[in-house]
DNA sequence: GGCGATAAAATTGGCGCCAATTATGTTGCA
DNA sequence: TGCAACATAATTGGCGCCAATTTTATCGCC
């Protein structure tokens, strides 16, 4: 996160679109100019334009005059983006299953494993990344890239929540028989379980 | 256009992207940054944020010295976009026929009657505006903010299609009669028959 | 001490300059 | 005439300055 040379400034908006996701900063924090330039080694052009472009992918609001914050977002708009998500990553289960693979089933079975451990002993930030390469990989298979691109940044829309700020022990294990049960729906080609599981998934709590 | 004062940024985006809605732009052709100043009477420094928020929207692509173009879609991405599209505009149906009363159907069949007329004897602009304004009005009624919002900009993403650049004067009829054809099945609320309407309206042509 | 007013510091954000790059025009040569 | 090399014009885009605004600190008064 620090001894990067150039970057573009999309890598520097999604750098810190995962550091948001990493709980860096909770809702309603200030993300001021100048910390991000230190932190990112950026200068401040790149990190206004970083800002911006988070803006307009609603992972952060902006306040004329006061700067930029992870959006604290009501129960209703929650509500309808977990309706959405729920729609879009159910819609994609069906051509995931189609094409799912050995060697991507297995590989999805050890990010499961290690979502596992991670749990258990892992910091955060790997919690997150393993967590993350589990779900990129699933819906990669759904060969439609649009709507691969589509559900990250609705996801990226859900971290304003206080709700899903600090996963609690208990949800992230949750989270975890999810993913196994994820594994043997497609083991055993079941999309209707498949579907069944991501809409619980989502609804439930969020990793 | 062109006599509105203060504008806010969004607002020059939005505009932007209305004018390439109404074919203001062909794609591949370049948007120079002297022109969108003159033409939204807008500084040079606003010009170019609204073209980054267009560019991070997709509705632009940017290449770094050249400028900024609409971006010429490949077959495989319309494909990928039409088939998104499909998925959420048909998974709003339900909610939407649920929530239909029968003032907001007489005003759908106001406006599928203009634009009627408009494909006969009306300008491009007032084809396009009535046709948002019918679709609007539509999706409004799904009750979710946020898939009202996702059905615009993934509208707007299609743009750079030669498919639907110019479309044909039997095109413009065809969506005519499926705009009626709506407005029947509302009125029947007929949710499956809406649903086969909306995905043969967007995976035939445009408008 | 509490509290409002005032001053100082910190932060954001609009804007313009100009270097880098690309496009266009011109000249010279085969 | 065709074409390559060069010169000139047009355009983009990085960056820094500073005004506007907000936040924090200080002071004076009750």
């Amino acid at each position: 996160m620090s001894t990067a040379r150039r970057k573009t400034r999309r890598a520097l908006a999604d750098e810190i679109a995962e550091a948001i996701r990493l709980g860096a900063f909770r809702p309603g924090e200030w993300l001021r100019q100048i910390d991000l330039e230190e932190k990112f080694r950026a200068t401040r052009f790149d990190v206004r334009t970083a800002l911006n472009e988070l803006v307009v992918r609603k992972a952060i609001e902006h306040v004329p005059n006061r700067g930029h914050r992870v959006a604290e977002i009501d129960v209703e708009t929650l509500k309808a983006l977990r309706e959405v998500r729920v729609l879009i990553e159910t819609a994609a289960v069906p051509a995931i299953v189609a094409r799912i693979d050995a060697a991507t089933l297995a590989r999805l079975d050890d990010l499961a494993r290690a979502f596992g451990a991670a749990v258990e002993t892992g910091t955060r930030a790997e919690q997150s990344r393993i967590n993350s390469d589990f779900h990129h990989l699933m819906y990669r298979l759904s060969g439609n890239p649009v709507l691969e691109e589509l559900i990250w940044n609705l996801r990226d829309r859900a971290r304003g929540s206080t709700l899903t700020f600090w996963p609690s022990h208990e949800a992230l294990r949750r989270s975890d028989r999810d993913h196994h049960a994820m594994v043997a729906a497609l083991a055993a080609r079941d999309a209707e379980e498949l579907a069944r599981l991501v809409a619980a998934h989502i609804l439930k709590d969020d990793p």
